[in-house]
DNA sequence: AAGAACCTTGACGACTCCTTGACGTTGCGC
DNA sequence: GCGCAACGTCAAGGAGTCGTCAAGGTTCTT
């Protein structure tokens, strides 16, 4: 659960307060919102990991909005319907409206947890401790290498976590404040760290090679993927 | 549900048929074992996109056998435990040998559908649609790429974003209120900015192609669309 | 205790992007 | 036909971001 960025849509405060306490006691960080416009501005301004979502809200119901992050703004991260409606019906609505699971109240907090912890793990590929390959870039988690090419590469711990996020996103760019927040949490460091960081992971990983695998989009984030083509 | 294969372990066998009875319907197809040994040889000669395991068999229990498939073959497909042991601390070693979903007996077989859907549809990541396509143009908002004919496009984020919301709207007309709403909030700029980075998308977009794409309907919006008639 | 590895920080130039404003063009109502 | 408003075109300026790299300090190893 650490570095956890969660945001949790519930209008019933005494809920609500319980769930973020006890998040943030299990390392993350979390963002509340008790209706889905201000969850609407949240999730097109932030990162975030996973969302807890409930079903009745005032104005637009959870559905609706999981359906909008689902059809609109094309986000993949794993939803958690959490409500009190235990009908079959109301489970399967939200399913097909694109949830990852549905868990009904009242629900033991260590159940939720666990469920959170499950979703972020596949999303996150790290059921196993499987090699990550984007090209002829080979990353073995288990044994903390990296190869290219067949041949190792010498990396600090820190870019060793930058091209295992990376790479398990790849080809899908990431942003800063997403690396960011997996790298450090709520202990970002001051001065722009994450750029030295960068500048040498891309020495170690693309410099002595031909082809530059690892992409930056200014003002958006970092991608890595074979053959990029740049356009006039 | 088309075309997954499905490995069932259960040893009750009055619930495997139901199960492998709704399953198949549904259009999957499913192997069936009442315990883990022929589980294991099963799983090591065929594919499965899922699992199903009951928790109480007969010599080896579930979870280990979750364990087994996790740490010793190195699998990453989908487990979902199904049992009639609805404590906590149940639910919890799940989870925590791997487990993606527990679901407590009874439940309706419907229900075990849609977690079954929801977990094949994350493991293969297609949770959201990856383009958004109109005529020769693709976006595909998780690289961050807009290709037309193929070829790659170069823009701008705000231009992306201008022709994202054209793209999600097609072929409707999107108002310049929306376009201005929607890009920057309440903090509209003074000057009308928007007139420039459309001038620069239709750069990219339109200009080295024969055909324009992005129409203009003056007083009333933009939209993004092939072979707009004239109005008359 | 000495040394190595590592992370952070800061500086600098280069680059990208957004805004702004100027000017020409189109189109519609009168 | 005229005028106004909306639109297309384009360049410049400034804010912010990025690549590069070295120095200092902390932690870890030996």
């Amino acid at each position: 659960m650490e570095n956890l960025s969660i945001l949790l849509v519930e209008d019933h405060r005494q809920l609500a307060q319980t769930v973020v306490e006890f998040m943030e006691q299990e390392g993350a960080t979390v963002d509340y919102a008790g209706n889905t416009s201000l969850a609407r501005e949240l999730v097109q301004e932030h990162h975030y990991d996973l969302i807890l979502l409930d079903v009745m809200l005032p104005g637009e119901d959870g559905y609706s909005f999981c359906r909008y992050l689902r059809k609109d703004l094309a986000l993949d991260l794993p939803v958690i319907f959490m409500t009190a409606r235990d009908q079959l019906e109301d489970k399967l609505e939200g399913f097909d409206r694109g949830g990852d699971d549905y868990i009904v109240k009242p629900f033991a907090l260590p159940e939720l947890a666990a469920r959170v912890s499950a979703l972020i793990r596949r999303q996150r590929r790290e059921v196993t401790a499987n090699t990550l390959q984007v090209a002829d870039l080979e990353l073995d988690p288990a044994r903390q290498e990296v190869r290219r090419n067949g041949q190792l590469l010498k990396l600090s711990p820190t870019a060793f976590r930058i091209l295992r996020i990376l790479m398990r996103e790849s080809p899908k760019v990431v942003s800063r404040e997403q690396l960011e927040h997996e790298l450090w949490g709520d202990l970002v460091p001051d001065s722009d760290a994450l750029r030295s960081h960068l500048y040498n992971l891309r020495k170690a990983v693309d410099k002595p090679f031909d082809n530059a695998l690892l992409n930056t989009l200014p003002g958006v984030g970092f991608s890595i993927q074979e053959d990029r083509p740049v356009a006039g």
